[in-house]
DNA sequence: CTAGCTGTTAACGA
DNA sequence: GTCGTTAACAGCTA
């Protein structure tokens, strides 16, 4: 379920897990799971990343750190690891292996259904580097200003559209975009040349991340277990709802392949076509 | 049962 | 550049 706020849980609790320890026995349970790049795609397989990981069994672990989406595990030594979570990706502490366990650091274990996520070798000097690579500041610690933000979400694009382009700024998925929008009034699919409250927005956002960041550190069970929680978002997930503000029902439409939510009233467009 | 979703991202072709 | 689509995968739900 990872977006920015879920990664830096995810840090946090590998910082509390493994910091400062030694790393336990490393089993890879799914030899496709340690890639070349970050990459979603199992050819990238990379076979010499996985001696290296077998390797650093005893290693002691430097520290968790987070760019976006992305988490970085730093050891002692020559060889770090890079750590996506894709969609369904989370790492959790158990005494045995947990069902679609792909990697074990000690009673650690990458859990992953679908496959999208991945560990990636890195070489130890070049880990923040590497963190950053391609990525664009990131969304919570790095906020913009507003006329930053109308620097690199402009063009033809719809700015949630834009929101998502990790290359600009980095961290924001598409649910903290629908909410963010929604609480800045901003239509999801206004061009990015038509959008006139950037300060509402560079005001909302990292607003947005650190309160979905506290309601996940306030209720680590409800995160942690897949039991059914009830949606705790404003728009997210509620085509046909009213909306929390004014009552208009919530639509829903498909942007660049993912699903969009919002109040066509407190969120209207300010130009047509 | 099937069809159609899903919080990510890279890689295509137009 | 920019756009939309597909592919990677597994599971859930209508």
């Amino acid at each position: 379920m990872p977006e920015l706020p879920e990664v830096e849980a995810c840090r946090a609790q590998l910082q509390r897990w493994l910091g400062g320890s030694p790393l336990g026995a490393v089993r890879i349970v799914d030899e496709q799971v340690v890639r070349h790049g970050l990459s979603t795609l199992p050819s990238k397989t990379d076979p010499a990343g996985r001696t290296r990981l077998q390797a650093c069994e005893g290693r002691t672990v430097v520290g968790a750190h987070r760019h976006g989406k992305r988490l970085a595990l730093e050891l002692t030594g020559a060889d770090s690891f890079l750590a996506h979570l894709g969609m369904t990706g989370k790492w959790a502490r158990r005494p045995e292996l947990p069902k679609h366990g792909r990697v074990g650091l000690g009673d650690v274990w990458f859990v992953d259904t679908r496959r999208f996520g991945c560990l990636t070798w890195v070489s130890t000097p070049l880990l923040q580097q590497e963190l950053r690579r391609g990525l664009g500041p990131d969304a919570l610690t790095e906020p913009l200003g507003p006329t930053e933000m109308a620097g690199v979400w402009r063009g033809r694009r719809a700015i949630k559209v834009a929101m998502l382009d990790q290359t600009r700024v980095a961290g924001i998925g598409n649910i903290q975009a629908s909410e963010t929008l929604w609480r800045a009034g901003v239509s999801p699919l206004e061009r990015c040349d038509d959008v006139k409250p950037w300060s509402r927005i560079a005001a909302e956002l990292p607003v947005q991340l650190a309160r979905t960041l506290a309601a996940i550190d306030r209720d680590e069970v409800a995160y942690m277990s897949d039991g059914d929680v009830p949606n705790p978002f404003e728009v997210y997930g509620r085509e046909g709802e009213d909306c929390r503000r004014c009552g208009t029902p919530i639509v829903r439409a498909v942007q660049a392949g993912r699903a969009t939510f919002w109040c066509p009233a407190c969120q209207p467009r300010h130009t047509s076509a």
